[in-house]
DNA sequence: TCTATCACG
DNA sequence: ACGTACGTGATAGAA
């Protein structure tokens, strides 16, 4: 016998509401709330996985006041109303509901419940099976033989058995059981002190609420007899809220409960937009539309009738295969490529080094435009066999974080998927994860194909709608015109390289070595025992239990003793053991982090220490660099100078630095325009001391060191959004001088505050923040309920627009410079780069035309309503020529 | 892998 | 009543 069609009738706003409440908060770049949506469609699609049910309605509640509420006016009345980030996710589920293929009901007035209880109704007398799914008690009312109910969440069946197990009578006299004890949730009386045992008990006897209201004589204990006879009323009201509306005026239309095919690709744009990547990742794990198959030639070769069709597309996508590592190298396991409208193809290499035939050609061709995704270590490869680019490029990675900057990283697979609608082999399937991960050599060659060809596949996949994304927020022009050339500025510095004194540091690091030792035999004796003086925890046990110190602060997470410099500073005045720590931890700094770690980084090839930098790592646009990190050379102290000291030119070169003097400020006084910070600027004063003297109403010439000294620490906190408690440590003052300071401050330079509350009050409504240039981060958190949160998010908007503009200003100058120095001074090179600082090599008798040069174009490469300023200094090693 | 610390702008 | 300045990367210890 054929088994009946099972109608799946869900109770979806129940499910709503428990998304909302279970799940963490989760929102979009744009700052749209979307927990409850991916609750809401994980559930759904768990029970298509595992029912795969052929009829489905999803019935939801009607905004407006129930009938319930005419009844008792009390209804629900325990329930805060709908918080509005729940609301706006409610249309996003009923869209995700349809593109999934799935119907919905609903009729002003009545709750999910009513209509799931008429619909079940209409379902039996056709004589189809129906399957309620829900978690609501308020439904076992509706369960018989034909009726049944499920809870997904718990994968609880309730047929008529299962519920009178559960609640002790049956499915017909739920509603009375409901209408005596009551409902919490819904805010129904019942009658008190009646709970489910108690009303089951007395229906068993009775038989139903009228025969037991009938016959309360007979009731033993008094009571209980008195309470249900001072509540009858109410029970029969709670009866009548409870008892679900068969008659909801709703056509039954099985035919529309068919559950349809979704439209894969309307549901992967819903996602998209909704940035669920993963449920994208599960749709397209059947059916997507995946990268196709990749032809491997036999070597580079072959390539060549791929180049000629690049030439005649004006576009060849490009993928250099190897170990990013050895990129300053231009080390290769292979190439993927692919043209448009042809198939991908791979060409491995025959060894690391070998060199590129025919794509030499197609690379320098000005005809032809290179698509790929981190071109830079392409660029790299290119470098390393004396190959040019000479086409237009587009880089997908940097696309994809131009648009939002936020992300901790822009992998191939991700761009493909979300803006190329394509599914690519990620990067980790192909050379595995964590300690199994393998190296590019030891790759299969058709997975090697696999992944490279899937990358140029994906590249051309993603780069129109990328263009077309950057275009729609106005991003062009700091793409085209500052990132893309920035790359290849950036691949030309690594491969640079700088030349470390290496004997200096071998030097340095024996007698740090030395000093360690001493620190250390001082601080075991002042402790009375040893110890490892690396630990922060035991370092903590011997300060604060066995020498009684008192703790000053707690660590951020841990909650324990926090033993950090400035803790250790306090100490010292009670001490003499927390001043050696902080020397012993110096010199430990020095020496792990860069007296012992530099010199094995340098290139055995080049012979110079080659650092990475990072174009898509910062939310506010500043470069980083890594392997080693180049921009936290030791500057501050004396002892740290003489690391920078090792840093040195060629023979026959000099060092010349040139850094922009208070860009930030500049910059801040520009966008808000304030007249005081402007005058001061154009004027060529201290800005510090300028500052000092309007917060303290003085003449300049009276401001002393420590007005000064405080002054830029206040400017400082205007950059990064400070709060009195803040300066006051800072300072060393009591909370209502600091608050004070920050008074005067704003008295004197009003703009600055209007600047301030006018950028928030955009940066709310549109849900970003730009630069000056037009960089955007998108600040979701703005809006988030709890109020450090949403403090935290307001200090980055404020500090972005600074820090981000004075990061497209020296992105500027970079590739002006780069241009430039190429022409007049090809011996002179651009190597680092720290962003208000860049530093160059240059022979020694050209020192002073290129400092002069270099000072020109930084100082020019804008025009703001103050002058930029740009310190040039010349020297034997970086730390001279500051 | 996470936490605490500290180097830089 | 509560928490307390922006942006990074490297190292050692602890789990």
């Amino acid at each position: 016998m054929p088994q009946a069609p099972v109608l799946y009738l869900v109770d979806i706003s129940s499910f709503i509401h428990r998304a909302w409440h279970a799940l963490p908060e989760l929102s979009t770049s744009r700052g749209q709330p979307t927990g409850a949506v991916y609750g809401v469609v994980n559930m759904l699609l768990k029970v298509l996985d595992d029912k795969r049910p052929e009829a489905m309605v999803l019935a939801y509640d009607s905004k407006g006041p129930t009938l319930r509420h005419a009844i008792y006016t009390d209804y629900k009345a325990n329930r805060p109303p709908m918080p509005p980030d729940l609301v706006s996710q409610i249309p996003l589920i009923k869209e995700c509901a349809r593109k999934m293929g799935l119907f919905s009901v609903e009729a002003p007035g009545f709750e999910a419940d009513d209509l799931i209880a008429t619909l079940a109704v209409r379902a039996q007398k056709q004589g189809l099976e129906v399957l309620i799914v829900s978690g609501d008690k308020d439904l076992y009312q509706l369960v018989d033989d034909q009726v049944t109910m499920w809870d997904p969440m718990k994968d609880v069946v309730y047929t008529p058995e299962a519920v009178e197990k559960k609640v002790g009578v049956g499915p017909d006299q739920v509603v009375d059981l409901m209408a005596l004890a009551g409902d919490n949730s819904d805010n129904v009386p019942g009658v008190p002190r009646v709970g489910i045992k108690t009303a089951a008990k007395l229906l068993k006897e009775f038989g139903d609420l009228e025969a037991l209201l009938g016959r309360l004589g007979e009731v033993k204990q008094p009571a209980l007899r008195k309470n249900l006879m001072d509540n009858a009323e109410q029970a029969r009201l709670s009866r009548e809220l409870v008892r679900l509306r068969r008659d909801a005026p709703i056509e039954f239309e099985p035919d529309k409960y068919a559950v349809d095919e979704p439209d894969q690709d309307e549901l992967v744009e819903l996602f998209g937009r909704l940035e669920f990547s993963r449920l994208i990742q599960r749709l397209r794990a059947g059916k997507a539309p995946r990268a196709a198959p990749v032809s491997i030639v036999s070597g580079v070769a072959d390539l060549a009738p791929e180049l000629d069709a690049a030439g005649r597309a004006g576009t060849l996508a490009l993928w250099a295969f190897g170990e990013p590592a050895n990129a300053v190298a231009g080390d290769l396991t292979g190439l993927g490529l692919m043209v448009p409208d042809r198939q991908p193809v791979y060409a491995p290499l025959a060894d690391l080094q070998e060199a590129w035939g025919p794509v030499g050609q197609a690379l320098a061709d000005p005809g032809v435009g290179i698509v790929g995704h981190g071109l830079k270590n392409l660029y790299l490869a290119a470098f390393a066999r004396g190959l040019a680019v000479g086409g237009d490029t587009f880089d997908i990675e940097v696309a994809a974080y131009l648009l939002d900057p936020d992300r901790t990283n822009y992998p191939p697979e991700h761009v493909a998927r979300r803006y190329g609608h394509l599914e690519i082999a990620a990067a980790g399937d192909v050379l595995g994860t964590g300690v199994k991960a393998i190296t590019p050599d030891q790759v299969e060659v058709a997975e090697a194909a696999r992944l490279a060809g899937g990358i140029a596949q994906g590249s051309l996949a993603a780069r129109d709608s990328l263009a077309a994304a950057l275009k729609e927020v106005e991003l062009t022009a700091l793409f085209e015109d500052v990132e893309t050339p920035l790359t290849r500025v950036l691949s030309r510095m690594e491969g640079r390289g700088v030349l470390l004194d290496t004997d200096a540091l071998a030097e340095m690091s024996i007698e740090l070595g030395r000093r360690m030792e001493e620190r250390q035999r001082t601080i075991f004796e002042l402790a009375g025992r040893e110890f490892n003086v690396n630990s922060p925890k035991q370092l903590g046990e011997v300060l604060f239990q066995e020498l009684g110190l008192t703790p000053v602060k707690k660590t951020a997470k841990g909650g324990g003793a926090s033993t950090d410099s400035a803790v250790l500073g306090q100490l010292a005045r009670e001490h003499p053991l927390p001043a050696e720590v902080l020397e012993y931890r110096q010199a430990m700094k020095l020496k792990s982090t860069y007296v012992d770690a530099l010199p094995p980084l340098v290139n055995p090839v080049t012979g110079r220490l080659h650092t990475t930098f990072h174009q898509t790592v910062t939310s506010t646009g500043r470069l980083s660099s890594s392997n080693p990190n180049l921009q936290n050379i030791p500057i501050r102290t004396e002892e740290g100078r003489r690391i920078r000291q090792a840093f040195v030119p060629a023979t026959g070169k000099v060092f010349v630095s040139a850094d922009y003097s208070q860009i930030e400020l500049r910059v801040l006084a520009h966008l808000s325009g304030d007249a005081v910070l402007i005058e001061a600027f154009k004027s060529g004063e201290d800005v510090h001391t300028r500052t000092a003297a309007e917060v303290f109403g003085i003449m300049p010439g009276l401001v002393t060191s420590e007005m000064r000294r405080q002054s830029k620490v206040i400017n400082f906190g205007v950059l990064y959004g400070m709060s009195a408690f803040r300066l006051s440590n800072e300072l060393g003052i009591n909370l209502k001088t600091a608050q004070e300071f920050i008074d005067n401050y704003f008295a004197r330079m009003p703009a600055v505050r209007e600047w301030m509350s006018k950028t928030l009050e955009a940066a709310k409504k549109e849900g970003f923040v730009t630069t000056l240039f037009g960089r955007r981060r998108y600040l979701p958190h703005l809006h988030n309920k709890s109020r450090p949160v949403r403090q935290n998010a307001e200090r980055m908007a404020l500090n972005t627009p600074i820090q981000g503009t004075a990061a497209d200003l020296i992105k500027m100058a970079m590739v002006a410079l780069e241009a430039d120095l190429a022409q007049s001074h090809p011996q002179a090179a651009m190597i680092l780069t720290v962003h208000d600082e860049l530093l160059f090599e240059v022979p020694a008798r050209e020192a002073d035309r290129v400092s002069g040069r270099v000072k020109k174009i930084m100082e020019s490469v804008t025009e703001l309503a103050v002058p930029l300023t740009v310190e040039v200094g010349v020297g034997r090693n970086w730390d001279e020529a500051h």
